[in-house]
DNA sequence: TTGTGTCTTGACCGATCGGTCAGTTTGCTT
DNA sequence: AAGCAAACTGACCGATCGGTCAAGACACAA
């Protein structure tokens, strides 16, 4: 019988989904598509082998939904932006968001930054398609920023890069981070001065004074 | 008999391995260590997979040698600095190498990338020991700077990381930019216009002028 | 030619890979 | 209590993993 499924079965099935997907994330960061393997993501999300593929159906469907999710989380950032925009205020939201997010999903940032090492085998056509036209807008309003003398005269192909890289950083290389500064974790006060850091020479850098609502 | 092995010898030898490195610096920077496989990185060099591992040990010894060999290419970065150097010229400089290395040695640069997100598992020494006495080396000067009047009194480690993270962008997200600008790959132009667009803006956000001799 | 050390390689090892499947357990409806 | 579909899992599959080894191929000195 199709009939209503219970609620309790919905329910466990999106638990345990969600602990395979935790446990995927962290391990596919770790090793990239290639290196690693369901028998290791089995063992952290505590579960037979078998039970990962019954819930996920490969290895590659898997991958797939892990980076679909970790895309749509990112899909809100800088959405609200238009000729008429305070570019201070803009790119200011713009780096403090980077930030947060990173911090809020490392594990899925880690995962982003494998494939695109990788060749972004299976991200090509999300770069050179969705991605490519959100950059495409932001540069055409970022110059009109330009233009207007609201910000110095750069190009704004290499900000948008600037940023990404800069804040991307935090997460991607807190290995490199942590053994550098000596200390396991960065702690919410270093990341907040980081943060200030980036969005006030970036801001001067760009030729713009702190943003008003900050 | 141990004498004078002849001179063809040991420059095959070399050749062999010096194909054998970057066959091996291309695999394992595009899957990391775990998803790196001997035998792709055979196909690669066109070699038998037995002969792989008689030059190079296992793949452990192989992927050191990379490392290794890649950590000394950085070594000669930003040397010469000292507290009465030009902050603008040396910033400068730096930001210019970094670029340059990063597309002299692109696989070496992603090898190291991925190192690291894996959690440094084999560098975790190096980050800790000489990378760190470099950096706390560099950021004790940069604060004089500050001190000095001679630049914005910004927290030269977030400085530091801020150059690495902003140039080693172009060399290890290269599918991202490829695909998001819509070309195989970037132009000496489009790096030269990049490189002087992160020499400005960091500049000027850290409140210097360019450098004079630039 | 013969001896010697290096180089080269196919065959093979146990372990692990992603994935399948048959068989059992579980939880809910009737 | 009976029935049934979903959930679960141990055992197994062929392929590939890193690594070993023994047997030739090769270059060169004596």
């Amino acid at each position: 019988m199709k009939s209503t499924p219970a609620r309790t079965d919905t329910d466990s099935r999106h638990a345990v989904e969600a602990r395979i997907l935790t446990a995927a994330e962290a391990v596919f960061a770790q090793h990239g598509y290639r290196g690693a393997s369901l028998q290791a993501i089995a063992d952290k999300a505590s579960l037979p082998k078998a039970n990962v593929l019954y819930y996920m159906r490969s290895k590659q469907a898997l991958y797939l939904r892990l980076l679909d999710r970790m895309m749509r989380r990112w899909n809100a950032v800088l959405d609200d932006i238009t000729p008429e925009s305070d570019p201070a205020q803009v790119l200011s939201d713009f780096i403090r968001t980077k930030m947060v997010l990173g911090q809020r999903f490392p594990e899925g940032s880690k995962l982003f930054a494998a494939e695109i090492l990788a060749g972004a085998p299976f991200l090509g056509e999300y770069l050179s398609g969705e991605l490519r036209l959100w950059v495409e807008e932001r540069v055409r309003i970022m110059r009109q920023w330009s233009a207007q003398g609201k910000m110095d005269d750069v190009d704004p192909r290499w900000l948008i890069f600037l940023i990404w890289s800069a804040t991307q950083h935090y997460t991607e290389y807190s290995a490199q981070i942590h053994g550098v500064l000596g200390q396991d974790s960065l702690t919410n006060a270093d990341l907040e001065a980081a943060t200030d850091f980036l969005v006030g020479v970036i801001l001067k850098g760009c030729g713009l004074s702190a943003p008003s609502g900050a």
